[in-house]
DNA sequence: TCTATTTCAGTTTTT
DNA sequence: CTGAAATAGA
């Protein structure tokens, strides 16, 4: 049977479903129902925050099926994270009378997955090819420069494969780049990248990137099978659009050249530009699809109007945007509240002190709809810590992702192994781990023969002419590792994956290895069993796919399983993640935190414009997540590197008008002695800092006369700022020094001791330097030679 | 070959 | 401060 023809039975399968009585529209407003009932030429949706872009979307597709007849297999709809996609399936099935059965709903990486799957010997792989993550993808890399000579002194792995990666996502191929390339760095990356496609394709393996870049060349060098696919998805819908990337947006012109595309998305809320999401896929999206309807969603169902109203101040200092209002059609609410705090652990407790008391003043706020935002993964900490004191349920999205921790990582590289011989990626992980006495002498020989003989490693390990070549003491772990392996391989075309993995556990006395490894290990030993229970419960979701294990179907998914789909929405606990993990999401209750200047925006994106706007409207996003209460936090002070770096108050916050905003400030500032609130002194330093940019706040004079009301008491209640027990401590073993001591420094000068820290040789004083151009510096006391300065 | 120590480098966001 | 990578020693 030819593709094709496969393909045509699979979309005309239920095409002469019955008809159930028309999909109703009437909750939906005018545009929306444009939207909605708009016909067979392009569409391009541009939804603000909160106007019900997953409604029109989901009615639209519902449409299509009940009323206008179209089979489900038809429809191929892009979400942005794989929980959408379950969620738009859960609606849909809710608006038809069957599930839309043979309909392809998916993220672009999961649909470029399934393109390839279906295709792998086009672009030179088999359908159970590995997908390397960025760890993978970064080791490969690593190995690429090596086999090519370039040092990784001169550059790291990261930079290199960076460059890669940008250049997939342009679709730019080793060659073209080879013609490009003209500085140091890019002919060190013209070398390396075509290696890597080696080494890729020799180990069946795709990085995330080729998921959108294989499917792309594969459907441009084979009309035919773009033709097929081309027939098959008469309906094209995509979610998020401004988040797309040149390959994505290829593959959607490739698949979608019909015309029959909808595309939903706001210029706002494009937050992915550093991985190459292109707005320019909006702004000309007419030019790209010729007769494109526009119709613009601007009534927001979200949030209050005091919240929108700070979200439009925010986002209209942006220039490069397509301009668009949001409209509150709720009520006013209350002032949204911005709190200064001491530092990060003040910060923190400032938050978990609002949870409490939020709380206590609405019955009806459930910890789940509480959320605490931030720019970047490593300011959860702190707010773990504040909430774990306050006895606050948590859950973290994002950070530590469960799959890459190294217990399950080591797990993961048998599987992988067991479903990819070729994978040498894995093969040098699943080798080492537990020790075998293959060190690195060993491996570099393995390697060599491997790759003279054309084999991938495993097959090398059973290879009785590399055995003669290497030493005798190597030959009987090679031969049992590879015949573990063997046998485990054969187990897997038909027992279940949480089998494989005991039998795995088991034959390399994995709780023994984790025992000898270190005090955590039963935490880890843990973990072990939440991936067996996990694997167990993995449902085959065959999805008219065949031939494939259920290992296979398992480790694809894993690999393409998002931080914020393993979000449980039943737990009672409040959510913390980055800002970009927010996208899509609504809470009650918001947070957003760290306002400062360095931070939020970050330092290296004030260098250029367009990075300070895409951060303006990752603060954009942000705040339209909060339906009735919203809370941005920033500290004076915070540790970065250990070290406590002053900061000012986030540029952001100065384009918000002083009547849209109910400052406040901790207990710790307060009782610092600058404390400015209710002091009746005008000339606060935030009004010094907000009339620089007052043109935004200027721009919008009719949001700041709409009456909102005031928030009642909240209890500003903060635990002191950490004792100086260190002092202490290190006054005894350092007596010489104490805070507040003048000495001298043979190249700093004089300076006054601030903070003393650690014990013993490790003790570390804190100098505050006369000379402003030194300024504060830390010194290992041992080593920094002080003198007493006598003056 | 493995392990312990030390140095080092680096923190943006993610499929 | 943290984790990874280089290095020296067993």
């Amino acid at each position: 049977m030819t593709v094709s023809a496969a393909l045509d039975r699979a979309a005309g399968a239920d095409a002469q479903d019955a008809r159930p009585e028309e999909t109703p529209l009437g909750a939906l407003n005018p545009a929306q129902r444009t939207a909605v009932v708009h016909g067979d030429s392009p569409l391009l949706v541009l939804a603000g925050a909160g106007s019900g872009k997953t409604r029109v979307l989901t009615t639209r597709i519902a449409r299509l099926i009940n009323d206008r007849g179209v089979a489900p297999g038809a429809i191929l709809a892009v979400t942005f994270t794989n929980k959408a996609a379950g969620e738009m399936r859960e609606r849909l099935a809710r608006l038809l009378v069957a599930p839309p059965a043979g309909m392809w709903v998916g993220t672009f990486h999961a649909i470029g997955a399934r393109l390839l799957r279906a295709n792998a010997a086009l672009v030179g792989r088999t359908p159970n090819f590995t997908i390397y993550d960025e760890d993978d993808t970064l080791s490969a890399v690593r190995h690429a420069m090596e086999a090519t000579g370039v040092s990784t002194r001169d550059w790291t792995p990261k930079v290199i494969g960076g460059a890669i990666s940008d250049a997939k996502n342009g679709l730019v191929s080793p060659e073209e780049y080879a013609r490009l390339a003209s500085d140091r760095l890019s002919r060190a990356v013209a070398a390396v990248y075509p290696a890597l496609e080696t080494a890729l394709r020799a180990a069946n393996a795709a990085t995330f990137d080729d998921l959108l870049v294989l499917p792309v060349r594969l459907l441009e060098a084979h009309p035919a099978r773009r033709a097929a696919y081309e027939d098959r998805f008469r309906h094209i819908l995509v979610d998020e659009y401004q988040d797309t990337n040149r390959a994505q947006y290829a593959l959607i012109r490739l698949l979608g050249a019909h015309g029959r595309v909808t595309v939903v998305g706001d210029d706002d809320q494009s937050i992915y530009g550093w991985r190459g999401a292109d707005i320019r896929n909006v702004l000309e999206f007419e030019r790209d699809f010729p007769q494109a309807t526009i119709v613009r969603l601007e009534e927001n169902y979200r949030s209050t109007s005091a919240i929108l109203d700070v979200a439009n101040a925010v986002i209209s200092v942006n220039t490069r945007r397509l301009g668009k209002t949001l409209r509150p059609t709720r009520g006013a609410g209350e002032l949204v509240t911005v709190v200064n705090t001491l530092d990060e652990r003040d910060e923190a407790a400032w938050v978990a002190e609002s949870i409490r008391a939020e709380r206590a003043r609405a019955a009806d706020i459930a910890l789940r709809d509480v959320a605490i935002l931030y720019r970047t993964n490593a300011q959860s900490r702190t707010f773990e810590e504040a909430l774990r004191r306050a006895s606050i349920p948590y859950r973290l999205v994002g950070a530590v992702r469960f799959y890459d921790r190294r217990e399950i990582r080591d797990l993961m590289s048998y599987l992988k192994l067991i479903a990819n011989p070729a994978d040498d990626e894995a093969f040098r992980r699943a080798i080492a781990i537990p020790r075998r006495g293959i060190g690195d002498a060993a491996m570099a020989q393995l390697i060599a023969l491997a790759a003279e003989r054309g084999l991938p490693l495993l097959r090398a390990a059973e290879d009785p002419s590399v055995h003669a070549a290497l030493r005798p003491a190597l030959r009987a772990p090679l031969a049992e590792f590879a015949t573990l392996l063997g046998g485990l391989r054969a187990a897997a075309t038909e027992s279940g994956v949480d089998e494989i993995l005991r039998r795995l556990t088991d034959a390399i006395r994995y709780g023994d290895f984790l025992r000898s490894e270190g005090p955590d290990w039963a935490d880890r030993l843990d973990n072990v069993r939440e991936l067996i229970a996990s694997a167990a419960e993995t449902v085959v979701d065959e999805g008219g796919e065949v031939g494939l294990t259920p290992l296979d179907h398992f480790l694809q998914r894993t690999s393409l399983t998002s931080a914020t789909d393993q979000l449980d929405p039943n737990a009672d606990a409040i959510v913390m993640m980055t800002l970009h993990n927010a996208k899509g999401l609504e809470f009650p209750v918001v947070f957003i935190t760290g306002l400062e200047d360095g931070l939020f925006p970050l330092a290296r994106a004030c260098e250029s414009a367009e990075q300070l706007e895409e951060e303006r409207r990752l603060l954009y996003v942000g705040i339209t997540r909060a339906e009735r209460t919203l809370f941005i936090t920033r500290a004076e002070q915070r540790r970065r590197n250990g070290e406590p770096m002053a900061s000012m108050e986030s540029r952001f916050l100065a384009s918000i008008p002083a009547t849209m905003i109910e400052r406040r400030e901790s207990i710790a500032v307060r009782s610092s002695g600058r404390g400015t609130l209710g002091t009746g002194s005008g000339g606060a330093w935030w009004r010094n800092a907000g009339s620089a940019g007052g043109a935004g706040g200027a721009s919008n004079p009719a949001h700041s006369a709409r009456p909102s009301v005031r928030r009642p008491g909240l209890p500003v209640s903060v635990a002191a700022p950490a004792a100086q027990d260190a002092a202490a401590d290190a006054s005894q073993d350092a007596p010489l020094y104490r805070v507040g001591e003048r000495v001298r420094h043979r190249s700093f000068g004089t300076g006054t001791i601030a903070e003393l820290a650690g014990t013993g040789s490790d003790a570390k004083a804190r100098v505050d330097f006369d000379d402003a151009d030194v300024g504060r510096k830390t010194l290992v006391i041992a080593k920094a030679g002080l003198q007493q300065a006598f003056e």
